[in-house]
DNA sequence: CAGAAAATGAGGAACGTACCTCAAAAAACG
DNA sequence: CGTTTTTTGAGGTACGTTCCTCATTTTCTG
């Protein structure tokens, strides 16, 4: 069996209420004594069991999602994950609460925070563009002893516990070699879309994208970054607007939302199945869009493998456990019709009881 | 506050004691009484605290895992996800046994695995070929309650209680896309490495790569399976005669282990960069060979995450409790030269603490 | 309706930890 | 050295379960 408290106790040669005083960081303890309990701990590799100690501690986690108020079908996707795995068992005597904030206005993010800041929050995730006032959020969030995590789109710059996202430039790289080799050899122009070049997610892309790019595919020649801001019609425009003034677009990669409208620009353009489009993120449109071919691949990242790990890296951060690098890692999965799993959860399987 | 089995007493109208007996099927309570239990839990929705139950009930998984005892690349790193899981917090009271058994000879698997059924086995993850003797072994261990998933490779005719591994299927349709599109036009022939056809996800990958190269490609052929036994001096035999007497190859799908003596074979046969060639799962072969170009794409399976699944799973199905379809799916990760991970596990991040 | 059998209640101990109080011992201080 | 302060020990209660035992009540059966 594991060695308990009691354990560590005749160990060290203290008392239980020694060995608790040191585990919990408890005042009033000689630094000669704290070496003694630690050293048996190390000796018997105790490991408290954290089950137990929620159990008697009655500890809440308070947990804070931070998410952008745009209403892209992916970010949709990402809270309903969130709110799932809020009530799976790893959320398991957390408080999960979901705030949107104005996805270009910083300090309005800022003040939604900050109102949830007289409750004691253990741990806060972030989706937010990378700006000087997210980044002194970060910084106050952490010195009052709030995990903080970056979700989706990195905070470098912030001193962030964990990035919970993709390798973006990764991903903008493998769009590249997609793309690239579903070309062929054919030289032309590539058309990019991206939701804004304020965030640093969509840079990343960009630049793994142009990378490959360049060093493996010279004919293909990039296009300047088209804006969408997540917005449909702006998004369809735009792409109309860089289809009329540059001849011989044979490939988008649409790094950012907005897939339908610029399927939309690319019909009224009467470009079908001749370009290549490479897109991100599974959504409803991207799907049909896959299916009927007018996508020729995805990347995708999985939502709930982002909520979940999320909540983990949170909580494990908020104890002071380390965390297991595989399992937070955030895979990038790539999607063509052919791998295309049925909508429907088919799965749990029919012989099972 | 969540409910707690007091609660459900008092809602009830029963003592405690009764409570306890209907929660954990305890035998001499009528069955009104067990009904009016069952609607107070219902209108109290209450869940069981699991951390508690497993606190008081000191309760010890034992779970086997039974690996065949090939020597790939693959199986070893399973091998040893399964043991890092072992060790993680989801093994949490678990204790976690490791047999491997000849893959050729199921009499031997199966008296392997009764050695280990004296002791009361919770639950066992099985990877082996689907015969006759390894589905009466399920159906015996199910039969005393032990909860069974198959691994890598799916049991269909046995009443194995999940399936823990990605859809092979899919991923044989995803290797032929890859493989079509990068060839691009040309006409050939598209030689089929497998472990063996004994193997049902080898059998699967070969039927979806099958049906989409037949739909999409209609210009590639497909030659029969070469069956290399995860082995790696005969696989490279084989490819060898395969490309004797066969000329117009022009692609190489290795579904199966074996890639290094394929690409032995194929550099013996002077067939550098021109061949296009679609391999499975990410060892230090396969990375290799995707860093130097000899491969042009990985289909990859994260064994972390078939570990940590296996391990969710069986904890889940022998407390009788729903599993989250979305986080047991494994996913087929498609790897290429741009989009490799460095070895080296870099993440967590400079700033953090 | 008595007796047997079944169902229920009451209570306690345990799991490993947290957190509290009060007393006792040890160290530091003047 | 005695006094104050700091450190330590001993013991208890609690968290939500499980799993006992033993007594009591209810229900069934002939």
């Amino acid at each position: 069996m594991r060695p308990t408290v009691n354990d560590i106790a005749r160990e060290a040669g203290v008392s239980l209420a020694t060995v608790d005083r040191v585990l919990n960081a408890r005042p009033g303890v000689r630094a000669k004594t704290i070496l003694a309990v630690n050293d048996a701990i190390d000796r018997l590799g105790y490991v408290r069991n954290v089950a137990a100690a929620n159990l008697a501690r009655q500890r809440v986690y308070r947990f804070l999602f931070v998410l952008p108020d745009v209403q892209s079908q992916f970010v949709l996707a990402l809270r309903s994950a969130i709110e799932a795995a809020a009530h799976g068992p790893l959320a398991e005597s957390c408080e999960v609460m979901v705030v949107t904030a104005p996805l270009r206005d910083p300090h309005a993010l800022v003040t939604a925070v900050e109102g949830f800041r007289h409750l004691p929050l253990d741990g806060c995730a972030i989706m937010a563009h990378e700006t000087p006032d997210v980044r002194d959020l970060i910084i106050r969030l952490r010195a009052e002893g709030t995990a903080v995590v970056s979700l989706i789109t990195d905070q470098p710059q912030a001193p962030r516990d964990h990035f919970v996202g993709i390798d973006n430039e990764a991903a903008g790289r493998t769009a590249a070699v997609l793309l690239g080799r579903f070309v062929g050899q054919k030289p032309g122009k590539v058309a990019v879309v991206v939701s804004s070049m304020q965030a640093r997610d969509m840079v990343e892309r960009r630049l793994g994208f142009d990378r490959v790019i360049a060093e493996r595919f010279p004919d293909l020649h990039v296009l300047p970054s088209i804006e969408g801001h997540d917005d449909r019609d702006l998004t369809q425009r735009f792409m109309t607007e860089s289809l009329a003034s540059h001849s011989g677009v044979v490939a988008v990669y649409v790094a950012g939302a907005g897939t339908s409208g610029v399927l939309d620009a690319l019909h009224a353009f009467g470009l079908p199945d001749k370009l290549v489009v490479v897109a991100h993120e599974l959504t409803p449109h991207t799907r049909t869009a896959l299916l009927d071919g007018s996508v020729d691949a995805v990347i995708a990242q999985d939502v709930g493998h982002l909520a979940r790990s999320a909540l983990r890296v949170l909580r494990a951060k908020t104890d002071r456990l380390r965390i297991d690098a595989g399992q937070e890692q955030i895979n990038i999965t790539v999607l063509l019709r052919e791998n295309l799993a049925p909508v429907t959860a088919p799965k749990d399987l029919p012989i099972a009881d």
